[in-house]
DNA sequence: CTGAAAGCGCTAACAG
DNA sequence: CTGTTAGCGCTTTCAG
């Protein structure tokens, strides 16, 4: 059916015109005659041709390549948004280049490095962190980066988040309401800015109303931990309310609670979570949890780097996105809560 | 620190040598004396060079890509995989450009074609089926490609597996073991190989123990879906073990049972899943499956992708991986099976 | 509108 | 071991 690899120049000679000609048929925005166009297409179809993205890159300098960094996937928040991501990218003619970078100051530098050396057009990191040094190093290079589910104070730096803070809020009105006044924290990792802001949030709100935290433990965002800080909270003095500060997390406290505790969840301790991931609406845990409304968070994401790409002058923007709170059967309902 | 782009021919004016020397050093396996070596290495890092791996990939026709597709994310085994594929990857100097593509024949093409594009070494395909057309493609186009957790007739395409066919008879087996006779299937997508190699399995053991299948439903991989075929299972003449052809449906399939219809699990009905995702194990489910040894199908994967593009002479291989069967609370456990 | 020519940044012979 | 010389396949001036 075809050679193993055909080029412009075959393509050219086919069709009786110059090497420049083809690639113009081929270049979006370049101008050909009608003639021209019909017999390149021909030939091309003929042999199979397709333009090598590389090459083009090369001349270019836009590979249209986007470098993904994700922290690990295992909290299906993630692979959702690398889904929607993708998908968003590749809608607009760019394609993903996926590197995974364990949490580790060491590892993130190589990989950024790595990323750049396929001349990609930016960078999106997904709940990693970014030492100014870095981004320094990125925009030295003219690789404009967009931050996922993560902020950071540099204001050089675009992020997309959900507004964690306010989040945090809500969940502490919510269990307020319901009456608790026992109230605990299970936390994630501290170096991520949404655990931080979720729990200053959560704080606050509690505060607001004199509460303070009747106990508080750590879990990292990872289940095991999570479960283990349950044991020993419980051991202790019983919180009646517990804020997780992921659903990954919250999952797992669930099922300590329950096949491990002996308890009702709701009946003995209303659990809270975040993100909204699908376990979360399963039947088998039925968390309340406020929502991470991620189909926003990635058109912010992709519109934010697309334009930093395409214009130069573009300003990095920082946003976050309100997500409501989804109230289910892990939680008391307040009374007169419109559910 | 550095400008925008760092060339080999500037660090070779800095470090007083040509740039093909600039190149030897950076060319694994290129000679250069130990005072070249140092020059060049000194002065790439004060100007903070690194090499353009698209020219590399350009002239030396090796990219170091390999082009991932995968059809979906929200069936656990998906991402973990994908994280297991990368990083393995990723250790032997490649990087994955990853493809989103949706179960649809249309679709696969144009995602084949687009991978192709961008010169990749290799294409890994998860969960999608390719027609022998697209195969024939890539093969013209020197580009090698393996299928992962999906079989296919064509001698000439590399596949790794798990073994479904005896994962399906060990599913069998441990039922009739528990004295289950009225068994159900809830069956997966009929065109993926795993759906067909699992119930294949399963029916022929069942047969040689004189058993027929109580009941069929048909779940296509889809959460909502298995649901579905569980309530209409359950109207009619309802079974006392079900096997659903994956985990990922197993988890709607228990909820179903335990939430809408009040069944309890395994006293009333018996739930076996396979893959052995990492919500498998969660408490709340707890649910007996066939592990797919994701670790041990990556590994091959790997090794006999790198082996066809190292060594052109290499021929396609077809694996089946045997994976141990998993007994958890989900099912009646036989007596004197040692757990 | 079109062809000729000049590279993009790098590797790979080829002489020395 | 080292520098010189060709390109890899393509886009992009530049004349015409």
């Amino acid at each position: 059916m075809n050679l193993i690899k055909v080029t412009s120049q075959q393509v050219a000679e086919r069709a009786g015109v110059s090497q420049s000609a083809v690639s113009r048929v081929f270049t979006p925005g370049a101008s050909a005659s009608k003639k021209t166009v019909k017999k390149v297409r021909e030939a091309a179809e003929e042999l199979g041709y397709r333009p090598n993205v590389l090459a083009r890159a090369m001349v270019s300098g836009k590979s249209r390549i986007i470098g993904l960094v994700v922290g690990y996937l295992e909290n299906q928040f993630y692979p959702e948004a690398l889904e929607k991501l993708s998908n968003a990218l590749q809608k607009r003619g760019y394609h993903v280049l996926i590197f995974l970078a364990e949490q580790n100051a060491e590892n993130i530098d190589v990989v950024v490095e790595e990323i750049l050396d396929y001349q990609v057009d930016g960078i999106i990191a997904a709940s990693v962190s970014m030492s100014s040094n870095l981004s320094e190093r990125c925009r030295a290079a003219g690789v404009r980066m967009v931050l996922f589910n993560r902020s950071q104070d540099d204001p050089n730096m675009s992020t997309v988040t959900s507004d964690n803070y306010a989040g945090g809020r809500k969940v502490a009105e919510l269990l307020l309401a319901a009456g608790h006044r026992k109230i605990a924290h299970i936390a994630g990792w501290e170096g991520a800015s949404t655990q931080r802001d979720r729990e200053a949030g959560f704080i606050a709100a509690l505060a607001e109303a004199g509460v303070t935290l009747h106990a508080r433990g750590q879990g990292d965002f990872i289940m095991e931990k999570a479960a283990e800080a349950t044991r020993v909270m419980f051991a202790a003095d019983p919180p009646d309310a517990v804020f997780v500060a992921n659903d990954h997390m919250a999952l797992a406290v669930m099922d300590t609670m329950r096949f491990e505790l002996g308890l009702n969840v709701p009946g003995d301790v209303s659990v809270v979570g975040f993100d909204d991931v699908p376990a979360a609406s399963w039947p088998a845990y039925n968390l309340t949890t406020v929502r991470q409304p991620a189909n926003r968070m990635v058109a912010e994401t992709v519109d934010i780097l697309m334009n930093q790409i395409e214009d130069n002058q573009s300003q990095p923007r920082r946003i976050a996105i309100d997500g409501p709170l989804i109230l289910r059967g892990s939680s008391r309902i307040p009374e007169g809560w419109n559910t």
